[in-house]
Parts: structure tokens; sequence; C-alpha cells
DNA sequence: GGAAATTAGCTCCATATGGAACGATATTGT
DNA sequence: ACAATATCGTTCCATATGGAGCTAATTTCC
């Protein structure tokens, strides 16, 4: 590949790295899973999340993958109507449903993260147990501090009112 | 937020935090630039391959980028047609042509990256510098592997006629 | 308590995106 | 030399995506 030194000659050398890694990595895995498990990215979204935990409501999945509210919509109909969720209402809210996954549900979202799974795999063998160990740690350390710069510029306003 | 564990409750830790990290972080950067630029993503690409290096053809961004050929070519018509970018034919080659950056289109790059700047800056504060090294140092391990794993499955099948 | 403001999630609509197909050109194989 | 194959980038078309708007429900404010 005669340009990936680009990756050498950016004014964002993680956000770029991580923007080239996402092209390459993730992206392909996602137009595979759609075209062989006809399920879109919101639909995969929903799926995770449910299966992390269960009985979610859309707010709480749009909040922690930052997807506008009309995709997870979407894609809660979506995988109701293909049998991998359902929905009751939320006792506590009336405009609320809460989310299920079902047993088909947990089994695509097992076969898809097959995918996923051997991808991370193959991808990881070029660093020592270490390396991976410590470079978790630090995508982690920023993971964790997404409330903080999320709601600073430039994602967000100054709020000079506080 | 209260369901920021789900990082720690994945098959994928490193794709995971990476993809978690690219919907908080990039892809809202990007949704703005088309709001406030009027750039969509092939168009972004685009530019920031030319301020890379000018004189690239569509085939070299489609390779270092993994996005396919029509959105590439749909991504220059544009920039052209906003004069940010101009085209030349390729002596060597008549179905190409070379692809220049106008003074416009870098500057319409500087201020979309300015951008990009300011958030990787915020988002790193996090780090401290030896920790930025590293961090940079481990996915810039990744991303230079890619020609290997990116001919692995399950990105391609394997090729038992080499 | 009631009005005003906010929230939840849905639907609509415009636009972005990616696969397929294609014509022109270049490369490979005989 | 020529036919077969591959490549390049464009265009078409179907579908994915996100902003706007909306109704119903909830929360906040007076």
């Amino acid at each position: 590949m005669k340009l990936l030194d680009i990756i050498d000659n950016t004014p964002i050398p993680v956000g770029y790295r991580i923007a080239f890694l996402t092209n390459f990595w993730r992206e392909p895995l996602l137009r595979r899973m759609e075209r062989e498990f006809g399920l879109i990215r919101p639909e995969w979204t929903v799926l995770i999340c449910l299966v992390y935990r269960d009985g979610l409501n859309s707010r709480d999945i749009c909040e922690v993958t930052e997807q506008p509210s009309n995709s997870i919509s979407r894609g809660v109909a979506a995988l109701e109507e293909k049998g991998l969720i359902h929905r009751r209402p939320d006792p506590q809210d009336a405009r609320r449903s809460l989310l299920f996954i079902t047993d088909e549900g947990r089994a695509m979202h097992d076969q898809v993260m097959d995918l996923f799974v051997r991808a991370e795999r193959s991808i990881l063998e070029v660093l020592d147990a270490e390396e991976t160990r410590v470079l978790t740690g630090l995508l982690d350390k920023l993971a964790r501090d997404v409330v903080r710069w999320s709601h600073l510029p430039p994602y967000k306003p100054i709020d000079t009112d506080v």
C-alpha cells in the first residue's frame, strides 16, 4: 500500500489512526453483516445493547451509543418485526417500552459477533499480550472520560451560564 | 452515563472501544462538518488525501481509505463543482484523471481540520504525553499491518490457490 | 393545581451511501 | 497480433441515515 504513510502526515494522529482502522476494520464487517444477515447498523446496535442488558428502553440505547433516536426507533421496529426482540410497556413511563431480546435475537447476535471476534483476534495478532492490555487500557481511559469531552467544544458550545 | 460499563462486557474489547469512540468522537464531527461546511464524507476523504499528496487519482484514494469507488467518484465530482479541486488527464492512463487541490480547497480543509484538531486535543487531555505516545504507537502498529489482516478471513476468504 | 417546558419515540422526507452495471482503456495469455 | 480478462471511474438505483416535526406523556415552574 503505497500511500500508507498518510497516517504519519496528519494533525490528528490518534483520531486519524482510529478513523483509518475504522474504515478497514469495522466498516467492511458491518457491510458484510448487512449482506449476509440482513442486519443494518441500528439493528446491530440494539442487539448489542440488549445482550449486555435486557429490558432497556430506546433512550438508554441512544445515550450509550450516541445514535439518533429515529435510527434506533427504526432498528427496534425492524428487530421486533423479525422476531429478534419484543417490547413491553414500561410501567413507570407510558411513553416508553422496555425492549427484550428473544432467543433468536441472541442467536443472531452471536453469529454476527463471531465475525467481529475473529477479526479482532486476527488484527491484534501483531501485538503481544502486554501491548493489547495497554492499548485496551488507554482506549478505555478515553472512553470513560466521554461525558466530560462530549460536553465541551467542539461537541457542545461552552455553557457560560453554569 | 449509567450504561458506560457496556464497554467492559464485550467479546471484542479493542474493537468495541474503538467503535464507541468513533460514535462519540468522529461521527458528530462529520455531521457538524456536513451541516456547517456542506461537505460530506467522500468529499472530506478526497480533500484529506490531496492535502497529504496532490495529484493522486481516484483509485489511490479508494485504496488508502477503503472507500467504494462510486463514493469517491461522487466526491471528486462535487469538489470540482465547488472549485475545491480540479482534474487533469493522466498522461499515463487515459482512464484516469489526476486530482489537484485548489487554494480554496486547502483553505476549506484547514477550516474543517481545525474542528478535528480541537476535538483531539480535548479528548487526549486525560492522557499524559507518554500515554499519548504509546497509544499512537500501538494504533500505528495495527494500521501498518493492515495489508496482512485485510486479506485474511473474515475480510477475505482464504486463497487456497496461492 | 395548572400552565409551560421538556422528553420519548415515532413518522416523514431529503440526502448520503454502497452494490451493480457499464463503456473505455489497459493488461495478460496464447 | 489478437482475444480474453481485468481495471478505472462513472452512472443508476435501492436502501440506509439523520434532521425536522409531531403527539402524547412527564416534569418543572409558579
